[in-house]
DNA sequence: AGCACGCCGACT
DNA sequence: GTCGGCGTGCTC
């Protein structure tokens, strides 16, 4: 071989390949191009690329534009031995990427979530008992469904031999057996050898769906949360993207993960606001769940007593199917819901439980079961005054109030978690003693309970006293056995927990999702009402429910006493409509933040100048975001309305490209918000 | 986003 | 005299 031939082999055996790499790359979209020696790679393999000085991972995607001359790539430094990503899963990261307007980077690190160290680990994990995990069942354990439940679990199993995109609204009243229908369809996904994927809205429901589906099926699931030890985390991720995993169930993150063989999504609660991330890619995993879903073209089963509107609008048009279990199973009925005016019931000063709740606390505790106290708000009060100058104490990095926790003599910022100590003398008018606590939480209201009833045994569920799955396990115990008389609890004990023996369930303050400029506090309050009031009489005994508020003329509490669900959703979808809001228009937020408020109003302005002119869009602000200063940065924000068929993102993307940012303003774009600080 | 470099204040 | 604050700049 000559000289000049062995040159041209080297120079043949060099490829170029276009990375898309897992960080946050405002930068060239997060797509770089490395070179490789010997064989170019296939599309979708994982690598392990130098960016910098550090090494992150990355996918191998189709190559782009050729930015840069071959010699100054750098190598690709090393090809980790994992099944590459699907082309739908490229497809998928792509849409998010669009869709939420987020570096493409920042989507693929949802799906490649681990550490690169733990990556490593990933590929060198042999699963010695791969074959033993999850066989199918042996159907011994055989669900017994109802008649509904039958006619529900064949339409699912219907749309999985099918191999088509379909979408169920599978709308049923909490105890009406919603788990068993889809765990009659996962069963089939079972006998098929694939995987399915189960979200909830939260966490702290995993153990107990993971107990029943065991029950069914004679094996443990797969849990995929933020809580995991990294031991596990690691193990979990090579079970699933090897299709060793085939039922996950999983938070929000989960539905990233790289599932190779999923046939069928299951969101449960999917009305609940949870699933919509606020941070880092601000997504909606329900929606994010449908798009995944039609791109692999396998059905998706969207469970709730209360499904959101975005679900039923979906249904009018006929895109979603909706699936009906009308009743309770067994002999557990729905709670009676009872409205007090705390007008007119009005508790004595600094209190907070009316003398109609307090009797009906007092018959049930003579009897010997249980309540629960629902209140939303953390901590012992949500605000600190002095009677002396009107002043109110606020985070120093948060425009906010500092929360009293009591129980750790604190006080607390709940958005920055700033912590400051209590003290007698206010800070500023230097009087001292003057300082009271306004307005109640759990603390509070639990320092009332004991008050009133000193012989009763109570437990507060919140995520001050319940900080892991380990402590719940042993107050959800308690309480199970009978040894909790009432339950003070939060949020917390809103979401699908089973509490056997509680007959009454008290709102303390059911007013508090009203206040405040969301577009969905009705429906967010009626939602949470029916939902905590589920939690009554789930056993035998009819339970009753009793939402404390001071506007009891509010359709809302009217729909809720009366139970004419029908009505208020229609009510509620006519104002949404007429007001051409979500889901009839479309809402996009770009919040713009920095440190320097006069700097972020400069650019602020700047923007404002350069805002687009369209008959379809509005474009209101800038101004002040509700929580104008956050963790110790300034914030303004723009809110944008649109028609439906309006392409926001197009919009938005024309109007940022006309400008540049510097570095220390950040800029946050939110697609279809709910949360609206 | 990370991670560096670079130039001004309170400490061993 | 250094440690460290975060402003600015770069990453195939």
């Amino acid at each position: 071989m000559t000289h000049f031939n062995a040159k041209e082999d080297i120079k043949a055996s060099v490829f170029r390949l276009t990375v898309m790499v897992a960080t946050a790359l405002p930068f060239a979209n997060g797509i770089l191009d490395y070179r490789i020696k010997g064989k170019a790679l296939k599309l979708g393999t994982i690598v392990v690329v130098p960016l910098g000085k550090r090494y992150v991972t990355g996918v191998v995607m189709e190559a782009g534009a050729e930015t840069l001359a071959m010699e100054k790539l750098r190598w690709i430094e090393t090809v980790l031995d994992l099944p590459p990503l699907s082309q739908q899963m490229l497809d998928f990261i792509r849409w998010v990427s669009a869709w939420t307007l987020s570096p493409l980077g920042a989507v693929l690190k949802m799906v490649l979530p681990l550490s690169l160290s733990s990556m490593e680990k990933v590929e060198q994990l042999v699963l010695e008992n791969a074959k033993v995990i999850t066989k199918a069942p042996s159907s011994a354990n055989a669900l017994q469904l109802t008649a509904e439940q039958l006619i529900a679990a064949e339409k699912f199993k219907i749309a999985l031999d099918a191999n088509k995109f379909k979408a169920f609204v599978l709308d049923g009243v909490t105890g009406s057996g919603k788990t068993e229908a889809y765990f009659s369809a996962i069963d089939a996904v079972l006998k098929e050898d694939k995987q399915a994927l189960i979200l909830l809205p939260e966490i702290a429901l995993s153990p107990a769906l993971k107990d029943r589906f065991t029950q069914y099926f004679g094996s443990p699931p797969d849990l995929w949360h933020s809580g995991l030890s990294p031991a596990v985390r690691i193990k979990t991720y090579r079970r699933i993207i090897d299709g060793t995993a085939k039922v996950i169930i999983g938070a929000r993150s989960a539905l990233f993960l790289p599932f190779p063989a999923l046939k069928m999504i299951v969101v449960d609660e999917e009305h609940d606001h949870s699933f919509k991330q606020n941070d880092h890619v601000p997504y909606h995993a329900r929606d994010m769940a449908v798009m995944r879903a039609k791109m692999q073209n396998i059905p998706i089963i969207l469970a709730s007593a209360t499904p959101s509107l975005e679900s039923e609008v979906n249904i009018d048009s006929e895109r979603y199917e909706r699936v009906c279990l009308t009743s309770r199973i067994g002999t557990a009925k729905l709670p009676q819901i009872e409205i007090i005016d705390l007008r007119v019931h009005t508790p004595p000063r600094q209190q907070w439980l009316s003398p109609l709740l307090r009797e009906a606390m007092d018959e049930v505790l003579k009897a010997g079961e249980q309540t629960l106290l629902f209140l939303n708000r953390r901590g012992y009060a949500p605000m600190m005054l002095c009677r002396t100058c009107g002043n109110r104490i606020t985070c120093p990095n948060c425009s906010a109030w500092l929360v009293l926790h009591k129980k750790i003599n604190s006080l607390r910022c709940h958005h920055c978690g700033h912590k400051a100590t209590l003290t007698d003398e206010c800070s500023q008018c230097g009087d001292v003693g003057a300082l009271v606590a306004c307005g109640p939480g759990v603390e509070r209201v639990a320092d009332e309970v004991a008050q009133l009833f000193p012989n009763a045994r109570q437990a507060i569920l919140s995520s001050d006293s319940i900080t892991n799955q380990k402590i719940f396990g042993e107050v959800n115990e308690a309480i199970t056995a009978g040894e909790v008389d009432i339950i003070i609890g939060t949020q917390m004990v809103a979401k699908g927990h089973h509490f056997p023996h509680l007959k009454l369930v008290g709102v303390v303050d059911a007013d508090l999702g009203l206040a405040g400029g969301d577009l969905r506090a009705a429906e967010k309050t009626w939602q949470l009402m029916v939902q905590v009031s589920g939690r009554a009489g789930r056993t035998g005994r009819l339970g009753r429910a009793f939402l404390q508020t001071t506007a009891p003329e509010t359709a809302v509490f009217k729909a809720l006493q009366s139970g004419e669900r029908a009505a208020f959703i229609a009510a509620e979808k006519a104002a949404r409509e007429q007001a051409l809001m979500p889901p009839y228009g479309r809402l996009a937020i770009i919040t713009l933040s920095g440190t320097n408020e006069v700097k972020l109003q400069q650019e602020i302005q700047h923007m404002a100048s350069l805002k687009p002119n369209f008959t379809h869009v509005e474009i209101l602000g800038p101004a002040p975001a509700p929580i104008s200063y956050l963790r110790g940065r300034y914030r303004y924000w723009f809110l944008l309305k649109a028609e439906k068929k309006v392409n926001l993102q197009q919009v938005i993307s024309d109007w940022l490209a006309a400008l540049t940012l510097p570095s220390s303003i950040r800029c946050q774009i939110d697609i279809d918000p709910y949360h609206f600080l």
